[in-house]
RNA sequence: GUGGCCGUAGCUCAGCAGGUAGAGCACCUGGUUGUGGUCCAGGAUGUCGCGGGUUCAAAUCCCGUCGGUCACCCCA
């Protein structure tokens, strides 16, 4: 093969028609339940301050120590490609005081997002996600609220294998004796070195290895819900009766950590088998009380998820769902000769205008061409125009699922084409 | 960072007891000097990923390299 002079950088991918319009279609279905909630729009830069992230992911996250995209400025500054929406959020809510308002803060976001990683199925150097968040209240509704609204995100997508996954890892209050029991279960295990030296950084995320054995030592170690407190207890509970309530299922994963260290409390999981042995969740989210502190806020108790947009179409075409999104145009002008062409020009434009989607062929290809360029675009009506019709000054406008085809003075194009469309096809 | 598999036309792939490249789909033209979808006829397109080796001869065998992909660790 000819190779191409430049390749998209490894790990990333373009999306081209129709999967152009079917990622759309994705991040508007994830984004429209939060529009319709109270959410608002926030954007942020695609980078921010190294420390930011190292700081508020935390220091001994697989993500911190070896997947971010960094580099140094010209200025001298350390910056960091954004692998995660949270933190760069409440930074940003932070810095334009949105947290000195009414509270809570809803908001919503959709982008880029890097991590540097070895990339396989469903997992990029380059991704997006659409992302929520809600910041300043500890009450439990709105961690349902989210999940809630998540769910409904997937199903108006007609996605049917999604499961919420949940679990809660404590407060800042009962979290550390649940970590010391693990520990000490964890220390007591014959460990390979990696694994020995995460249980002294981060114990918790040793839950989360997926490999047999190490799942088979882990049967009998220490369970977070019996570290609870009670006010983490009532809070758990009352997000799973509110999920019930709200007639989603969901699933308790006493097991369930992310790659985060900001998580408390509340922690879930979206997932879904079709996207890659490796990887299953098409998103997440959880709880963060305590991120702002971490990153020099006050106090500000806060929860939200992000949801894998290029993930989600790949669970969509796991289940085999038709691609999202529609592009293409209801009326198709095919013009024969130079004189029609420049009169169609402006057919169409005044078509486009009046909000008919419409396109025409170009290149002065021959009548048959274009009425194939016409039969491909998936247009309902063409519209030609040649020498005898513009003497006549009319148009022949031509349904091109039933072939019939009928003249129409070229004033009224507009108004018939449009009521043409208006009727079911 | 580690391992498996794979690189042949725009796409999907065949060809591999070595003899110098094919199919389907798609595309273009014509059959129909003003009408698409079906049909028929014709046409264009490949440094067979790259480099080296073996051989009279390499898409085919060997080595290397690059790229892709899947998986591990981990993550959306």
């Amino acid at each position: 093969m000819n190779q191409p002079a430049f390749r998209a950088p490894k790990g990333t991918f373009d999306f081209v028609p129709p999967r152009g319009e079917a990622i759309l279609a994705v991040r508007d279905a994830m984004a429209e339940p939060l529009r319709h909630a109270g959410y608002g729009y926030i954007e942020t830069p695609s980078f921010e301050e190294t420390a930011l992230f190292a700081r508020g992911v935390g220091e001994s996250t697989d993500i911190v120590t070896k997947e971010m995209y960094s580099f140094t400025t010209r200025g001298g500054d350390e910056v960091t490609l954004r692998p995660e929406g949270t933190a760069p959020v409440l930074r940003a809510a932070l810095e334009n005081g949105l947290h000195r308002g009414a509270l809570p803060v809803k908001l919503w976001y959709s982008g880029s997002y890097y991590r540097y990683e070895r990339p396989q199925k469903g997992r990029y150097r380059h991704f997006s996600q659409v992302g929520a968040e809600v910041l300043g209240t500890e009450d439990p509704a709105v961690d349902a609220e989210l999940i809630v609204l998540a769910m409904d995100a997937y199903r108006s997508l007609g996605l049917t294998g999604v499961h919420v996954v949940v679990n809660s890892l404590g407060s800042e209050e009962s979290r550390p004796a649940y970590r010391a029991a693990l520990q000490e279960y964890l220390r007591g295990l014959d460990l390979d070195e990696d694994t020995a030296r995460r249980v002294e950084i981060n114990p918790l995320r040793v839950l989360d290895d997926k490999r047999p054995e190490i799942q088979a030592a882990l049967a009998d170690a220490p369970v977070i819900s019996d570290f609870l407190s009670a006010a983490d207890r009532s809070h758990h509970d009352m997000v799973r009766s509110l999920l019930t309530d709200a007639g989603v299922p969901y699933r308790d994963d006493p097991r369930l950590v992310r790659g985060l260290d900001y998580y408390t409390r509340t922690l879930f999981e979206f997932v879904h088998e079709g996207i890659g042995a490796a990887q299953s969740a098409v998103g997440g989210g959880g709880r963060y009380d305590g991120l702002s502190e971490l990153i020099g806020g006050p106090r500000l108790p806060s929860v939200g998820w992000a949801l894998g947009a290029d993930r989600t179409l790949l669970a969509m075409e796991a289940e085999g769902l038709p691609l999202p999104g529609r592009s293409g145009v209801d009326v198709f002008a095919v013009p024969l000769g130079e004189e029609a062409a420049r009169t169609l020009f402006g057919v169409v434009a005044e078509l486009r205008r009046a909000g008919v989607r419409a396109d025409m062929s170009v290149g002065g290809r021959g009548l048959k061409g274009a009425m194939k360029a016409a039969d491909r675009s998936g247009a309902r009506l063409a519209v030609v125009i040649g020498e005898r019709d513009l003497a006549e000054n009319v148009a022949q406008v031509k349904d091109l699922e039933s072939g019939e085809q009928q003249g129409v003075a070229l004033a009224d194009v507009l108004g018939h084409v449009t009521k043409r469309l208006a009727s079911p096809a």
